[in-house]
DNA sequence: AGCGATTAGTGTACTTGATACACTATAGCA
DNA sequence: TGCTATAGTGTATCAAGTACACTAATCGCT
């Protein structure tokens, strides 16, 4: 490896970025892990991510990754935190700025990339050992969003085009791991005047359809409060 | 400077801390600056840091800067965000990990450190030109303190070991740019139980003496709404 | 000693938003 | 046609936020 001087200091690092990728199946958060071809922890679960290119911004390559990963380029994605433990990863040092993703789960497009002998989804609540320290990036991940959550409306990033409002409510209840009254819920989604109604209705289920709805505007506002 | 090959990628980083040292005088925030003695940038005002050492997380870096450039080591801090456009610094590739650390205005010790011509306190609102993308750093701080005090009682740390609620109240409106009602101020702060009152008042002005109160805890709790 | 200036300290009524709660409606399928 | 599953809808109560004005204590000055 490279070293260089600068004012008398001596530096030595690589950075990279790590991706969370959250989306909701089966009313359950999950993560997308990829299965490490080669050492170091071959054959361990870890996040998918990869070395700032020179001519990039920590958040180009990560839009990179996203689309090499998870086949999409369009959803939320936030800087999570740099992560510069000296000892993270045992070939040297390596800084990693870790973002987060909110992915519908119906435009994902998982690849295994060039690295990875596998990848896949897993529940937030059941993963598995994970490589380097990707159980405390993931950890902090979920607490940002869990936060994020109470006061923006993010997490509609989870949802397709179009979709009803139990949709809707039924990230809220996954991430919050908790039932909310339906009738309380509804007055406040549609109170904020975000959503408008489509023509079209969900059938095809041995139920009553349910009204779809599409945001009316992409852009994410803070709220004082959420729920 | 050196080069570093990893996995086929080239790498030429260095990796810096800059920090946004806030604190609150005569009901205003301030941030603390340097003026470069060196170029680039030499004669312009910037924020204080420098490089993360090869053994040392960014954090600690902070840390160290915060204790060099503002002589104190106890005190709010938080990683704000990473900096890492290719073309930031003339001088090559370097990512810079942005803190922020709110400080009491009576325990700083300001010091112009080996590479500082000067350093003392701006105005958030009233700053001069800045060297790099500072202005930016700075900028996103603001917002991110602005954010932080709806929902922490972070900001508490700006307050010195004994003060009066007027104090508290003062740094609210200061930060927040507006009055609030003080019957409302001091009900909601009181009842948050984390306040105890000291039996010592502060006398000398010529007015009624005011109760002088400390945290009865020094941990940071988060609230849903906080006004 | 008294007065003026300055900030400290205190309670109530109203408004707004959150919460608790249960029944009817519609489609698919057997 | 009836069984199952989910959609859809309103009101009453409770908690929290907001608006609002006067008295109290000390200091310094005359």
């Amino acid at each position: 490896m490279g070293t260089k001087r600068m004012n008398g200091k001596r530096q030595d690092f690589s950075l990279t970025v790590d991706m969370v990728i959250f989306t909701v199946v089966d009313d359950t958060l999950n993560v997308l892990l990829v299965k490490r071809k080669y050492e170091p922890f071959a054959g361990i679960w870890a996040l998918p991510g990869g070395f700032v290119e020179e001519d990039e911004t920590p958040r180009e390559a990560a839009e990179r990754e996203l689309l090499e990963e998870a086949g999409l380029s369009a959803s939320y994605l936030e800087q999570l935190y740099t992560f510069g433990e000296p000892r993270r990863d045992p070939r040297g040092r390596v800084v990693s700025v870790a973002h987060f993703a909110l992915v519908p789960a119906s435009q994902l497009k998982i690849r295994a990339g060039d690295d990875a002998a596998d990848a896949r989804l897993f529940p937030v609540h059941n993963l598995p050992k994970l490589a380097f320290d990707h159980k405390d990036i993931i950890a902090y991940a979920v607490t940002r969003v869990g936060n994020k959550i109470q006061y923006t409306n993010v997490v509609w990033s989870l949802l397709p085009p179009a979709f009803t409002l139990s949709d809707i409510q039924a990230i809220y209840e996954s991430i919050w791991g908790k039932k909310v009254d339906k009738r309380n819920f509804r007055k406040k989604l549609l109170s904020l005047g975000l959503l408008k109604p489509l023509s079209r209705e969900r059938t095809g289920l041995r139920q009553r359809p349910a009204k779809l709805y599409a945001f009316k505007t992409k852009q994410f506002v803070e709220l004082r409060r959420f729920f």
